[in-house]
DNA sequence: TATCCAAGGTAAGTT
DNA sequence: AACTTACCTTGGATA
């Protein structure tokens, strides 16, 4: 076992746990169960654990972390700095991109709150899974059908005596029948992710392929995959492939949208998109979009 | 206890 | 190109 500490003095601002549980990410659990229970404090010393996938890291590599005060403590199978500096976006100027944020009253309350969330920058096979499966779906469930996904195809992982699993690679996961997806309780969203990881699989088409593109193009790019369209498109792009300005039009974005941004609904999503991040910056709107969606949606459970 | 509704949308069929 | 509709499942709201 390898471990370590990373001192966020020099990293800035950084909240593991509104990061984690912002409905960005889907393949960290809590060792303590509680994912987006919004436990307040609680959470502030939890660990997290995930299972970093051979194509970042070399290996199915187990890794833990949490966050005291100023700094990140650590386990793992590997020396994973580098790894938690990659997926955590702790490379981001934090600060200076909050700086460049538009003066609205939603987002100066999605900063009170949340001050620190960084976007992550996760592996894009499973970004490309998740979001799928994110169709119509709670954050919790979407959660679950992920780890679902890891104990039925992934990789068993052992570290400290237990067992983890990976997330299933794109040809361990085009194995999987529509049938056996649908008793995973993905509905409707068993063939998109069959049909989508065979497209991995097969070569026909890879995710980290459009990182050269432009942003629209990359983003209509990545349509071609089943059960993809430019909404679940848009979060490959942000929460993966480091497009910053991409802004998924989602239920919480566009009734900010009809509320307090109407001139930016311009119908359809090409124009709205284009509208909405001119609005909230044309480099980070991607960044303004993950604060007003975590605070607007965990807004009502939090005034209980 | 039963019923209804919406959840980080997309694909396929119409107009 | 814009507009409808069907689609799995289930936790939480409403009756």
């Amino acid at each position: 076992m390898e471990s370590g500490t990373i001192s966020l003095e020099r990293v800035g601002s950084f909240d593991l746990q509104s990061t984690l549980e912002s409905g960005q990410s889907y393949t960290w659990d809590r060792a303590d169960g509680r994912m987006y229970e919004r436990t307040g404090a609680v959470g502030a010393t939890a660990w997290y654990h995930t299972v970093v996938p051979k194509s970042l890291a070399g290996t199915d590599a187990f890794v833990r972390v949490r966050q005291i005060d100023e700094r990140l403590e650590w386990e793992s199978s590997i020396d994973a700095h580098e790894e938690l500096c990659t997926l955590l976006r702790l490379d981001d100027d934090l600060d200076a991109i909050i700086e460049s944020f538009p003066e609205e009253p939603a987002v100066s309350e999605a900063l009170d709150r949340f001050y620190g969330m960084r976007l992550v920058r996760d592996p894009p096979f499973s970004t490309l899974i998740s979001f799928i499966c994110s169709a119509q779906m709670r954050v919790s469930r979407i959660h679950q059908m992920q780890r679902r996904l890891a104990e039925s195809y992934g990789t068993r992982v052992t570290f400290d005596g237990q067992t983890y699993h990976a997330f299933p690679t794109p040809e361990q996961l085009a194995t999987a029948t529509e049938s056996e997806l649908r008793s995973l309780k993905l509905g409707y969203r068993a063939p998109y992710v069959r049909e989508s990881a065979k497209m991995v699989a097969s070569g026909a088409h890879d995710p980290t392929k459009v990182r050269e593109l432009s942003y629209e193009s990359a983003r209509s790019s990545l349509t071609e995959f089943v059960g993809v369209g430019e909404k679940v498109a848009d979060c490959v792009l942000l929460f993966s492939l480091g497009f910053l300005e991409a802004v998924p039009l989602d239920t919480w974005i566009r009734r900010a949208i009809a509320e307090r941004f109407p001139d930016c609904d311009r119908g359809t999503y090409a124009e709205t998109s284009r509208a909405i991040r001119a609005r909230l910056g044309d480099s980070y709107a991607g960044y303004v979009q993950t604060y007003l969606f975590h605070h607007l949606r965990t807004k009502e459970m939090a005034s209980v």
